[in-house]
DNA sequence: GGCCAGGGTAGAA
DNA sequence: TTCTACCATGGC
């Protein structure tokens, strides 16, 4: 996989996907421009189309958008899986970003029984009323911000009952080394931890370890996932996931991508 | 107007 | 251990 990266300017010899990249559910920070997407990410921005990202932080999106890594041996793999063969041909464009931890923890605890559209909102409120005010735009607030934002701020962001959690999670994250712990742990303490942290649920946990930690190792089931892949064997969440764990392996974090995007894609 | 959204929690059984 | 009611909010 090449790359070039001259001045601001990323070039990629080969094809990228944003659509699929972006909207495939791991993260909310962006919008679409006159065809281009601006994508934000911790306190950066950058503007992506076709095989170009243009930005003052290219190293940063070099790795963000995981331009060292090639996706094709990974689709080869899970292509024997026959169920998958549709889902990669719609979503093959797929990269899993390279994510800061505290912004996905944040985030994801605003996920929880929430809609897409609704959750970039809450963020976006997060970012301009908490983050440092940057070029344009705001950063996604830090740890030592947002340890002293009251359940009510939290509230008026339109963050309804998660309110308590992030208000709570923050204060542990802000306030102990649980940030460095939880990525020096294996996959299964490390989502032990998650799963202490209020307003981390099963799912949620997931898509940290996914988005956050890059555990692909991991298969987050939530309500879409779950209606196209529970059965009258599977028909719990929980037995869903350990059996496509079980059945993708170290790959099944990419595998339930390719489901998600095309189960949303399908669905609206 | 009821249902749904990248669910989690507390309390009951 | 698993089951239920409840939790804000906006789009459909």
């Amino acid at each position: 996989m090449k790359y070039v990266i001259e001045g601001n300017t990323i070039t990629t010899e080969f094809p990228l996907d944003f659509e699929a990249i972006l909207t495939c559910g791991q993260t909310f920070r962006f919008k679409k421009e006159d065809g281009a997407y601006e994508v934000f990410a911790l306190g950066h921005k950058c503007i992506a189309s076709g095989n170009k990202i243009v930005t003052d932080s290219p190293k940063f999106f070099a790795s963000y958008f995981d331009l060292d890594t090639d996706y094709d041996k990974f689709m080869a793999s899970l292509s024997k899986f026959d169920e998958l063969i549709e889902s990669i041909k719609v979503g093959k464009g797929i990269r899993i970003l390279r994510q800061d931890l505290f912004e996905m923890i944040i985030s994801f605890i605003i996920s929880a029984n929430n809609n897409i559209p609704r959750i970039k909102s809450i963020i976006n409120r997060l970012c301009v009323s908490f983050g440092e005010q940057m070029d344009g735009y705001y950063a996604f607030p830090s740890p030592d911000r947002l340890v002293s934002v009251t359940k009510e701020e939290f509230r008026s962001l339109g963050a309804g009952f998660r309110d308590t959690y992030l208000q709570k999670s923050a204060q542990i994250l802000a306030q102990t080394d649980f940030l460095q712990r939880v990525k020096a742990a294996d996959t299964a303490d490390a989502s032990k931890m998650l799963l202490q942290l209020p307003g981390v649920g099963p799912k949620v946990a997931d898509c940290i370890l996914l988005f956050g930690l890059r555990r692909w190792d991991c298969f987050p089931v939530d309500t879409w996932i779950f209606k196209v892949c529970s059965s009258v064997e599977l028909d719990t969440p929980g037995k869903v996931r350990s059996h496509y764990l079980k059945r993708y392996g170290a790959l099944a974090g990419l595998a339930q991508q390719y489901m998600f995007y095309m189960a949303r894609k399908n669905n609206g």
